[in-house]
DNA sequence: CTATATGCAAAACCTTTGCACGATA
DNA sequence: TATCGTGCAAAGGTTTTGCATATAG
């Protein structure tokens, strides 16, 4: 699992190497992310953050967010009516995500092999990993058995 | 290359078997995609529509897309500034983008190899494969060199 | 003739932004 | 104390929707 206090300390660092301020609000959207096992999107994390008491704004999410994706820590990885999702991409293995056009449920796969031949082509053409996600989009069985 | 008539009659089946009327705005929607070899968005199309004299309004594209996604004809590829980007699915090899996050250069590879494990979970699943997109993010050899 | 589609304009919605106030370094 | 961040509310921009009219079957 990760160790949120490590990330944390490193995202102060990363603020403050950007000449940015550190604050008590940046830290709690941060430690309510490192939370979520799933995706999420501002609302949620909006609500969530509501129900434990605190006082960060929607804007403050909005605002934080882009920071944390580029500490590499977050990443968008689809939006569905209009509404953006991320997840958490610390110490988590590279992963497929099964889209079913239908009913819209996402289903995650790992693989080791994608992994493999990712790497294998990024170092052919000197590319610098830093993150991926892929994306299949059909229908599940769930949703062809019932037409 | 994409075989317009034989589209095109597919699309008008694929609409009555559904109970719905076939119109002459979507076949003019339908026929104005299949001529996009990039992304496209909704307003470029509609531009392009405009163009040509159509009269079609935004409103029947955003009706129209949707029913075109279920065909199997388009896919929503990515979002950039809130707006979905699409593109035409049909013939085309599943493939992998590599993204500079430096100079947000994309470049494009087909790989067999990533068709195959994709179909073998697919299978594995009951999952009707329509389509897919892995998406590589990291900093190309060029911009590594320059820093 | 009936059910569905269209176009228009307004509404809905997520996200961004301006501004005054507050907090960090 | 200067700069940056926050919250609020309003603005911005894409997509959706209600309604009257038009059209397909």
């Amino acid at each position: 699992m990760v160790n949120v206090s490590e990330v944390v300390e490193n995202f102060r660092e990363f603020i403050k190497s950007k000449g940015l301020k550190y604050t008590p609000e940046r830290e709690e959207i941060l430690r309510e992310i490192l939370e979520c096992k799933e995706h999420f999107d501002v609302d949620e994390l909006y609500i969530k953050l509501k129900k434990r008491g605190s006082k960060v704004s929607k804007a403050s999410i909005y605002r934080t967010i882009p920071l944390l994706i580029e500490a590499g820590y977050v990443q968008e990885v689809y939006k569905q009516n209009n509404r953006a999702y991320y997840e958490v991409v610390l110490n988590k293995m590279p992963h497929i995500h099964f889209i079913c056009l239908n009913c819209k449920n996402v289903e995650e796969i790992e693989d080791e092999r994608l992994v493999t031949l990712i790497k294998e082509y990024a170092d052919q053409k000197g590319f610098t990993l830093l993150s991926y996600h892929l994306e299949v989009f059909g229908v599940c069985n769930n949703c062809r058995n019932e037409e």
